[in-house]
DNA sequence: TGCCCCGATTCAG
DNA sequence: CTGAATCGGGGCA
């Protein structure tokens, strides 16, 4: 059925109807020493970027129209990217993969606000709902971390509890307690 | 549309 | 440690 081997492209037929500006769409496994990731590519932009469940379904690279993935910039782009990230200790990788940011306007302002976060450095529930101007929004932008799309490059794993304790993390606390240490050059905190 | 419920939180008791 | 405050998002009538 799906090759879900990582570094595997799968290509998916266009289907009608859909991507009427012709935006085609591709995906692809990519291996990190922390678990496979999805990678979902749209008009060039990453539009997803997630942990694959254990026993990933087939179902999960469902709907991704037709185009040419095996030769998809953007994917090849992403793939390089983490590849640097995820092998320097330390992490000052400065990711330049174009997004495709789609959620509501708290939901952007959050992320966008996320993109900010310096690598090695982390902000609070509280620090991130002042920032974007409702100061009382702090569940709601626990909620928006939820929703991210795009996980490690929009960096929901640098937000943590005002009191420094890690706080959830949708693809697992293990994983982002891994991201936080390997940003931090591998020195435990807290 | 309105209502209700739920959170990856926070802070006061 | 417990409880209430606070607000965006989603489900449902």
């Amino acid at each position: 059925m799906i090759d879900m081997t990582a570094g595997t492209t799968r290509v998916y037929p266009s289907a009608a109807g859909e991507d009427a500006a012709g935006v085609g769409r591709a995906s692809r496994l990519i291996d990190t020493p922390i678990g496979g990731m999805i990678a979902v590519v749209a008009g060039g932009r990453l539009i997803r970027l997630g942990f694959t469940p254990d026993d990933t379904p087939s179902g999960a690279i469902e709907a991704h129209n037709g185009a040419d993935a095996d030769s998809c910039p953007t994917l090849d782009l992403i793939e390089s990217e983490l590849d640097t990230y995820f092998s320097a200790p330390g992490a000052a990788t400065v990711f330049t993969t174009p997004l495709g940011l789609s959620g509501t306007p708290f939901q952007i302002a959050v992320w966008t606000e996320l993109l900010r976060i310096p690598p090695g450095e982390t902000r609070s529930y509280g620090e991130i709902a002042r920032a974007i101007g409702t100061p009382g929004a702090v569940r709601a932008v626990g909620s928006a971390n939820g929703a991210n799309q795009i996980a490690v490059v929009v960096p929901c794993h640098r937000v943590v509890r005002s009191d420094g304790a890690r706080g959830g993390y949708a693809g697992g606390t293990s994983r982002k307690d891994w991201l936080l240490k390997h940003e931090h050059n591998n020195e435990l905190f807290i």
